[in-house]
This record gives C-alpha cells, sequence and structure tokens, in this order.
DNA sequence: GCTTAATATGCGAATAATCATATATGCATT
DNA sequence: AATGCATATATGATTATTCGCATATTAAGC
C-alpha cells in the first residue's frame, strides 16, 4: 500500500518528477524518449524509473527492445490526482521538456484513452 | 514563486509532510501543540517549520509567547487542493497524530472556517 | 531586573540520496 | 555467433539532509 510518504518522496527529484508528469500527460514513454525530453544520461533515467517501479507507482512493459512506462493501475485515486493537477498547473515548468519529446518511430499501436 | 519540485521536496519527510497536513485540518498550529501531537523535540519541529517557511508554504504569527503556523495564504490553488486531497485520502496515516493533538487553553480565538 | 516558558538557531556527526562510470542483459539483424 | 542498440544493475565517490545537543532569543509574570 502506498503511503503518503513514499509517494511524495517520489516527486521529490527533478528527474522523477518530470519524468512521472511527461508520463501522466503521454500514458506511456520509454526510456530513450524520457532521454531526449530531459537531455540526461541513460543509466540516470532507467534509476530513477526503477525507484519509480519498485514504489508500484509506474508499471513497465515490454516490447521488444523498448521497455515502455505508465501508471501504475493501482495507483491510488488521490495520487493520480495529484499528478493531474501538478501538471495542468505547471505547464511552464514542463514546456521545455515536451518540446524536446520525441516519440520512437517503431512505437507499437498502444490503447490510447481520452 | 512555488515550484512543483520545491513543493514536494517539501512533503518528502515525515515531519514536515504530517506538520502540514495537521495545519491543513486545524488551520493554524504552534510548535509545542506540534511536539506533543508528533511526539518529537522542539528543536527538530522548529526546524521543519522554518524549511516550510522560508519555502512561503507556511505563514507564521506571533500571539505572546506561541508562534502560530498556518498555510500561506499565497500558497498556489493547486498545492492546497494536493494537500486537501492527501489528507482526506490518508486518514489512517494522521490518526495517530490527531489523537495525541491537544490545543493549547490560552489559544487565542482564531478565524475558524469549517 | 529575574525567572520561566516557547521558540529559534549554530555546529558537528550521522545518514541518506545522487551521480558517473563500468559492466551486464535482452532482443533484433546480419 | 557476432554485432549493435536499448535497457538494467553494481560500485564507489560525492553531495545533501537530517539529527542531537547546546545555546540564543523573545515574551510573560513576578
Amino acid at each position: 500500500m502506498l503511503t503518503p510518504l513514499v509517494f511524495y518522496k517520489a516527486l521529490a527529484d527533478d528527474t522523477r518528477l518530470k519524468s512521472l508528469l511527461l508520463i501522466t500527460a503521454q500514458q506511456e514513454l520509454c526510456v530513450c524518449e524520457l532521454m531526449t525530453a530531459l537531455q540526461l544520461s541513460q543509466p540516470k533515467i532507467s534509476r530513477h524509473l526503477a525507484q519509480l517501479r519498485k514504489a508500484n507507482i509506474l508499471a513497465d512493459r515490454r516490447s521488444g527492445q523498448w521497455v515502455f512506462y505508465s501508471l501504475h493501475p493501482e495507483l491510488p485515486a488521490w495520487a493520480q490526482k495529484v499528478l493531474q493537477q501538478t501538471l495542468l498547473a505547471n505547464a511552464a515548468y514542463l514546456a521545455p521538456c515536451r518540446q524536446q519529446l520525441t516519440l520512437v518511430s517503431e512505437r507499437p499501436a498502444s490503447q490510447s484513452c481520452c
């Protein structure tokens, strides 16, 4: 069960926060997409995603060489709302990352919602 | 201006998170009330509150020997919503603190809402 | 002025988080 | 099987946070 402390510790790092918000906005992203969006090294991104996965905040799904990360299906509703609100109210914080975000062309069709 | 990263770093500590949620629930609290609610030393509480004050998340008001802390009037709406939702959805996390919370008898009348 | 209660802060020690680098795995193509 | 790309993990060094203790500060009561 996800405690608020564990959740907010997960958000208390620039790499993790931006990754989470980008994934919240895009449904799912792979490591290399986050690399270009955040302009950070591959091990750095991978490490932080692993942290979020261990906390059951993100779920991963492998598709060929890529591993796609999305919000964990059992992420509590309050935590989802927190992410959504943060995303909507802080467009400027994410704008530079979203500009540099480039989706991989080989991306397999994902079950897009909304 | 309060960035999401600064805000979530402020929430990423047990003492600060519980203090903030208790203050969200009670409008305002002083250091000694938080000491008994959280069963922690005075310097420890004071230090963390100072951090939250420096980040403009809390405001302080002196009344005699007491210093009362409340949510900063200019705390962005999204941050207020985050605190409210966290409070509502995590009663169990706060229950022990709320049980031990004892308001000072000399408490000056505060503009209580709800 | 003196004492007590509430709060704040300086400082060094302990703890935890993060980083860069190197190495390893998994899958696809040749 | 060998090469290349995407991803994962291990390790040691660095850096940030947090803590406890002692000491200031501020206000109230005598």
